[in-house]
DNA sequence: TCATAATGCTACAACTTGTAACGAAAGCCA
DNA sequence: TGGCTTTCGTTACAAGTTGTAGCATTATGA
């Protein structure tokens, strides 16, 4: 199943820490997040539940535990929403998001420049 | 004020059609869309309302109509969403995206070496 | 003045979101 | 072995969002 439906805040939240972090358990989680999103044990709980049914996350057993981690990989998931953004407003070219991306000085021309000569060497090298 | 909420599917549709068409009128937007997604007049206005309260579209009047458009331009809502992206799953660094689109092949080796040259040159005349 | 067109106001059921209580089962320690 | 603790499953619930629209009001032109 590929996890397709918009997360809110508060999951966006978790699966943030759940990619960054490697799995984790409920209390895992609800430690890791106190500082910046107190809650308490059934509501992680509730949260997890979501993403699973979402299709974004899953559980494995560890003895009586569920240490939950990502379905799919932060890159891929980063990469729809990012393709999804490319049609949208962009009419399907990645083209012209990275002209845009330049346009506005999110990127500066000669660093792309750089990179791009990289990425170039680098498929020789493959 | 910065339109920052989300959209809904159909708040969405809605900004894509002022977006690619232009200002219009609700009864415009409404037979524009038919096709996609037939509404009945009032829940047009209502959407529309509501895209106004948000902060994405504004509306003059025209005699008794009010026309409608978005108040940013689009590029500009695009591009915060992408940068969202950015911070949120490549820690702030653009460089890291366009790495990730030609990784994934959403862009081309080659293209990105001819557009990052043809940008360069830009410069130079601007 | 009467039909028409456009807006304003209000409503409402279904779904989402954040928050959590309560209870059951399963180990662990005295 | 009988609680105490941990962990999960089930259920709830108020507030907000979403899609959908009816009805009243007000200009406007014929």
């Amino acid at each position: 199943m590929v996890a397709s439906k918009r997360l809110s805040g508060l999951e966006q939240l978790v699966m943030d820490f759940l990619w960054a972090g490697g799995p984790a358990s409920a209390e895992q989680v609800r430690e890791g997040l106190m500082t910046r999103h107190a809650m308490k044990d059934a509501t992680v709980r509730t949260i997890l539940r979501r993403l699973e049914e979402k299709g974004y996350a899953a559980h494995v057993e560890d003895g009586r535990t569920y240490i939950y981690s990502g379905v799919e990989r932060p890159e891929n998931v980063a990469m729809r929403a990012v393709r999804q953004l490319i049609d949208r407003f962009w009419g399907g070219s990645a083209e012209a998001l990275v002209s845009g991306l330049v346009e506005q000085e999110v990127i500066d021309r000669k660093e792309l420049a750089e990179l791009a000569k990289k990425l170039a060497k680098k498929e020789k090298g493959s």
